[in-house]
DNA sequence: TATGAATGAGATTTCATTCAT
DNA sequence: CATGAATGAAATCTCATTCAT
């Protein structure tokens, strides 16, 4: 329409929603709740199968409110992102003490949880230049945590291929391939904590 | 522009135009003409970003074209998959008594090659229970194949997650991942070799 | 969703509506008639108040439709604005044997008949700078038409001058400008035969 | 970027702030304020390009007080436009000792500014009643100080047409028109004395 | 076999406008 | 008076897929 003055919905607020309403006019906490809900669609309907109106309805909000705190959908997928790494490295390190069978099977437990989510950032990082410098970041500072873990000084080739190979396994224990190729979880396990406990000297 | 129908296949002259024609009167050839114009368009735009018209169209046909010979997306999707493994072992196959460098080496080239194309494979696995119950059986057929190849039985645990593995480390060499871990393509080519000859006994 | 295959709709062919799609079934129709449903919705609802969804149902097409044909609201705009120029002209020269007032009189008409497009039409010249080149190719050529017409050799500042004159006056008549300041149609168009017999020599 | 509420407002220093605070509780200093940013932003992206939060930001408000003094972007369109008609009959009056060529190179100046929002006006003129009506009551206000300036009675028919020769001519000289027709500056400048000294009589 | 035209359905994104404080 | 958060409602554009010939 061409002339100004429209509008013609009456709100009516929901009984019910209004405490959380209330909580939620908060813009960090706002954006937790969209980034929450976003990590459940991501890792439900992986990227392409997410849609920014679904995100924001399931954080309690309109469409545009996704607008006001993400650019778009790659924007939230990142920040997503960073959330697991950051998960993923508290667990690493609160278990850092309980020794490597430990650790390998928080790790499987944690790619179990993420599998879709996962899925999607190995196909992005691959065909999204952005999303691909974001996460060759958090990358390096993995490595250097991980030294740090072990003790150690960083040993760039062992240490690098050596993380790849744990997250490939724990990617296999976690979404059923190492099952499929007549793998049990127990075994990857082992595997995967005899890795941890001698570094990945192959 | 106005205009729609933007045509990306070069007309070809008239005489030669007929002969073609006549060729692809055979279905086998349509259907690998537009295998091959799909494995392009899936390497270069991943499987979200690549449209089954535009494949049609690269391939030589109307886009109704394509429906005549593929369920859907994912069909051709597949029979690119299954063209990619043929290629791959005939390669491997070709090179078996060259060495393991040489095998190495091939492997990870082939995975440049392929990159985009794997990275699509590797979301869809996880996202379509289809995609990934064909992805399992190629899976069984390449242990298998590999324990020939070896000389030796089916060592289920060391095949595997010895065939993950160089999987993942071809993956990153090929997709610049194992660089930015400060690892260089050769080095990765070397821990393939080495990973190569003994098996995946870590 | 995320993995393809689905398709939910039932497309029911209404009954009296073959014989209209079977006609259509020609690209360049089809675009005539979008064309043509533009040009009604242009002139209804302004520029901005027209959207490309209600073009193409107009037209009785689908939403898509239209972008197969026209690579924005934008393109088909100026398609209408040609369509718009050569009614115009066609007029014009029909009627210069019919003398000055009949020739005022019919561009009174036109502009009555477009006031609401020619509205927009101004405002984009002015916003777009794609529209504005357009218009000003447009406009040398009905200078040139404009001193053929007249017999003469094109008098620049004078043709251009008086150009803009019918112009303005033409749209003030056609949009009840004129009458609000107190003039009348009549006075108008007496005006502007005066002003086309000669020449704009103010 | 992944925050919102990017501000474009320069924060200015403490002490500074709390005076322009203070001027700003008064309602009259508001309005002013957005009237002023509301005329940059319209003139430079015209109606439809310019958001309601955007005034308010570029003014040093929040959008909900956009609300508080203006019913919709309409309203305040108006209110920039009152503006405009004062600001250039100020000049006028000012320059109309000064003889025809000053007024002229005035007139064409303040169209030269304008540009934008011109071509808006002229656009919601035809579109919105309510502007419509608006912009006829200025013009006949005009056309009397018009006649007034001129020291005789108002002659309808002349003065109106004349008026929006004048306006047309200025127009085309402001926004390249002219130029793009052969006719530079210094013709239109010419010209337009010419009628202005003459009256409309064409 | 082959086609060009056609489409339903939706995802992303924007904006004028209101609400709770 | 003033605000930041929030939103309903749409418009643009894309794409897998089918239809009529």
């Amino acid at each position: 329409m061409s002339t100004p003055g429209r509008r013609r919905t009456a709100p009516a607020a929901p009984r019910e929603r209004d405490r959380e309403r209330a909580r939620a006019r908060d813009s960090t906490e706002t954006r937790r709740r969209l980034v929450e809900a976003a990590a459940v669609e991501l890792n439900t309907h992986g990227f392409h199968g997410t849609d920014t109106n679904r995100i924001a309805r399931a954080a309690g909000y309109a469409p545009a409110m996704f607008y006001r705190h993400f650019e778009d959908k790659r924007a939230i997928f990142l920040a997503v992102y960073d959330e697991w790494v950051r998960a993923e490295w508290a667990t690493v390190e609160a278990l850092a003490a309980a020794g490597p069978r430990a650790l390998a099977e928080a790790v499987v437990a944690h790619h179990e949880r993420w599998r879709i989510f996962r899925a999607s950032l190995r196909a992005l990082v691959a065909l999204d230049p952005i999303v691909r410098r974001h996460h060759r970041r958090a990358r390096v500072r993995q490595l250097e945590t991980l030294a740090q873990l072990r003790g150690g000084p960083l040993r760039p080739v062992d240490d690098a291929l050596g993380l790849l190979v744990i997250e490939r396994w724990a990617d296999a224990a976690a979404d059923g391939e190492a099952a499929a190729l007549g793998v049990d979880r127990a075994d990857v396990i082992d595997r995967l904590a005899a890795l941890i406990a001698t570094g990945s000297r192959s």
